[in-house]
DNA sequence: CACTTGCCTAAGCGCTTGCTCACCTTCAGG
DNA sequence: CCTGAAGGTGAGCAAGCGCTTAGGCAAGTG
């Protein structure tokens, strides 16, 4: 239980995150709320896995929901930053929306278990945190609705319900976090390619080479 | 809160349930487990909806996961039934997909609360409750493989990896339940609409009329 | 050296949790 | 009218919860 660390690439995971202890704190509680769900996981399960006491948790965070808040955030806009840059990248339409989805299934894939607790854990959020993380997902909804619309202008794509079909592409990406296992046969990669292909489709784009 | 009953349509919910008092807290249950979650929700909060004292709950269910439990068996049987009418029906498979598509996802639409635990809280339930209940799923994942197996067959659908794009057809209807809203703009049949619309694209199928 | 600062632990407080138990009420059958 | 079953309640138990407090230790600074 918990062997496999979540670290996927070259790049040490949570960098940002700052003193060691907080770190390790964090990716503790990560694995435990990714597992068994923020409600089920208690301080003690926390600390306990990150090698600490249960008061050690207080020392780097005020509250157990201030943690949740850090991952939900920090994931957040880990995301955002990966469809932007998408969608104000260089191509046509069809090549962005591509590079978009496939990045962002690849990041829900391959950090699964953030993407879990970043996506399904909203609700456990206190009242203004949750209205700061809402703020954050309109922003990557507008992120992709603009290069359908963009698409849909150039004449390239065939949309006849632009707000739905940027749900339905939002909605398919993001539910990879649920299913996706490492112990399964696919890797991130080919989940994102696969995924960017049937988008594509989706939107009536002629078929890539 | 808790006043708008979830009541779509003319038949009465949960009918198989009984006695009464059975039924009125297993509906109680789904409404509170689905807007916090099962380990947010107390066995006093569920009580308190359905107008009982908390021990009152004890008379008709073993536990609390015992209530998961019948929610989670109830709400499989129903999505698995939608599915393999659609599967074991008549017309193309283009129209067989279309039909599963859109009533798979009108249910979860229309029956989002219950959907939402149905499809969320999985994890909550114990071992041997959670293995029966993965049994059904697979045998949801095979129907809708097997209409997309017989389009391949037929000619009619064009798709590179089956097994792939049934999963991401599963997850995209299943996704339904997270976001929508009954506030919101769309109604459960314009989404299924939709979806199925989208599905047929993801397939490859010829535009239908 | 004394003193502060950063980081940690052992112990435990106050409260809530899932669940139980002794008891009460209603009502059909003999 | 008595009885037993069915379905309910109020009080409360043991365990576990999030979080606090008092204090210890090592390192850096005057």
């Amino acid at each position: 239980m918990g062997a496999a660390k979540e670290t996927l690439g070259e790049e040490q995971p949570w960098a940002e995150v700052s003193p060691d202890a907080a770190r390790r704190l964090l990716i503790a509680a990560v694995e435990a709320f990714a597992e068994r769900g923020y409600h089920a996981t208690t301080t003690r399960d926390i600390a306990g896995r990150a090698g600490m006491s249960p008061a050690a948790l207080y020392i780097h965070y005020k509250t157990k929901e201030e943690l949740l808040h850090r991952i939900s955030r920090l994931g957040h806009d880990k995301a955002l930053d990966i469809l932007r840059s998408a969608a104000d990248g260089e191509g046509t339409p069809a090549e962005r929306l591509s590079d978009a989805v496939r990045s962002f299934v690849r990041w829900h894939a391959g950090h699964h278990m953030t993407a879990r607790v970043v996506q399904y854990e909203l609700d456990a959020l206190g009242a203004e945190h949750r209205t700061e993380i809402v703020a954050l997902r309109r922003q990557s909804d507008a992120a992709v609705r603009e290069i359908i619309n963009d698409g849909v202008r150039a004449g390239d794509f065939d949309v006849p319900d632009v707000p739905g079909t940027t749900l339905a592409v939002l909605s398919l990406c993001i539910d990879v976090a649920r299913w996706f296992n490492v112990a399964g046969r696919r890797t991130p990669d080919e989940v994102g390619a696969t995924y960017a292909d049937l988008v594509l489709r989706m939107v009536g784009a002629a078929p890539q080479k």
